[in-house]
DNA sequence: ATCTCAGTCGTTATAATATAACTAAAGGCG
DNA sequence: CGCCTTTAGTTATATTATAACGACTGAGAT
């Protein structure tokens, strides 16, 4: 599930990879929170991943690196990682993602969001939107019946552009 | 999780449910699929709860009627019913719920539904709706990037209305 | 009537995902 | 340093879900 561009044993990300994981340190020093090695690590290989990455998966390569990790290990790096709204878990698959938002938008950080979710049922990606139509329904719906919400889970299963085009041929 | 309204060890269930099975039972004449006594069962546990019922839960209840059921026997029921659009899964919750539409609405059967579910995190109900206006932002949003969406998973955790009355008391 | 095939179910074992509980180490701070 | 909080190691276990295989059932076909 994990792709395997791994470089060297001691620093195994890609250029990208370790400019987000830049970003993500100096987020986290802005909300005098601690990204350590181990949950560097693990949001690197969730980053490295084309597809969302499963705990276990994550696990196994982490082991490359730690020998000793275990489920806990990798348990603890991912609460930390949702609760610094770094990655999401998508729910569908139990597994998680960057937070494309976070990292990679030039809103500034530490602005929250409300994101959706499409996953192409071909390829295994999974990108994530965040439409404010769909963000006002769901408040506007909610409302109708006089439900406060709160969070939500939106996930769209689907066929992405490429696969479309792939298929046509 | 399953609430204990039963009366008989042989028709355990409420006037209401007994209703919605008997909807369901010939809904399943229409669609020549078979609503066998182990599907009943697991499909009326699901509806005399109050809270989405986990397949273990269903499984303890199932077992004062089928002694040697075991994880298969309700996760196959659950897959029938599923297939038929009797019940949903909650994903956020591992655990299924009956289908509003499907059973109580007046709109005729076989209808399909594009669904929403609202959690409330105060007390554990779900509810279902059906609002346009989120299926068409999400239909929307899907093409403005060229994906083709299919399925959706839509759940809203907040805070329901009689909680909130609760709470402000 | 019996054959056969698809669908259903019983049974056992195991896979996959996630957490509890306790201990030890590390880091911030007076 | 000594104290306290956070983080991590370790073992065991809980929770959710499926694989695999054999037996039974019931509806048509021969
Ligand atoms: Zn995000
Ligand atoms: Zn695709
Ligand atoms: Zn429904
Ligand atoms: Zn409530």
């Amino acid at each position: 599930m994990l792709s395997s561009t791994a470089t060297t044993e001691l620093d195994p990300f890609s250029p990208r990879t370790l400019a987000l994981l830049d970003r993500a340190a100096a987020f986290c020093t802005t909300r005098a929170s601690r990204l350590t090695e181990t949950r560097r690590l693990v949001l690197g290989l969730i980053l490295e991943s084309r597809k969302p990455a499963g705990a276990y998966d994550i696990l196994d390569h982490l082991r490359q690196y730690q020998r000793n990790a275990a489920p806990p290990t990798v348990y603890r790096a991912l609460d930390f990682l949702l609760a610094q709204g770094l990655i999401h878990r998508i729910e569908r698959m139990s597994a998680f993602i960057g937070c494309a938002h976070r990292l990679d938008c030039h809103h500034g950080n530490g602005c929250g969001h409300r994101a959706q979710f499409l996953i192409c049922s071909g390829c295994g990606a999974v990108s994530e939107v965040e439409d404010s139509e769909i963000s006002h329904a769901i408040t506007s719906a909610s409302r109708k019946i006089g439900f406060k919400p709160q969070q939500s889970t939106i996930e769209i299963e689907g066929i992405c552009a490429s696969c479309q085009q792939a298929d046509s041929t």
